[in-house]
DNA sequence: AAAAGTGTAGGGTTATAACCCTACATTCGC
DNA sequence: GCGAATGTAGGGTTATAACCCTACACTTTT
């Protein structure tokens, strides 16, 4: 995949990661230490880098303690 | 990743699928056709059997013409 | 009855996400 | 000022999703 539409959907769900966790003020590393994802991964995620896998939007909607079907909604 | 808890996510996400599919009366194949995914991949997404991409959901969301949020209520 | 469509299942190749690491400049707390 | 934390960036390895295919039994359509 990584068609041109599927990268900006990526960088808008980037955005909205980011605006998620800022809102908690944590950080890159502290958020990958609640949820099983590595730090340097969680930075390209909200960079819109990479095209994530179902099993990390799970690990980030318990990290952020927010519904999986409130961090799909942006 | 592929934890027994993102398992059972799957799962349960797979049966939803498999249930927005069923309602609209189309096949493995014509939703493949619809969106740009394999059809022996959207079987294994509805059984639980593989951790799809970002990509792959906003694809089904495309096809099943349902808003991402919603395909990732259940 | 024949043809088309469907669910099921398996397999092979290639691209890439996950998972680790290091390093460094800047910011923040003390 | 100093040390800790943070954002940034790059890289290497391994597991696996994406992307193709074939095949077959069963059901539906014509």
């Amino acid at each position: 995949m990584a068609s041109e539409t599927h990268k900006e959907y990526l960088k808008r769900f980037g955005e909205h990661l980011a605006s998620l966790r800022k809102e908690r003020k944590i950080s890159y590393r502290k958020l990958a230490q609640i949820c099983d994802v590595d730090f340097a991964d969680i930075r390209r995620y909200e960079k819109g880098e990479i095209n994530m896998t179902f099993s990390s939007l799970i690990e980030l909607s318990k990290g952020l303690a927010v519904p999986l079907k409130d961090l799909m909604d942006f």
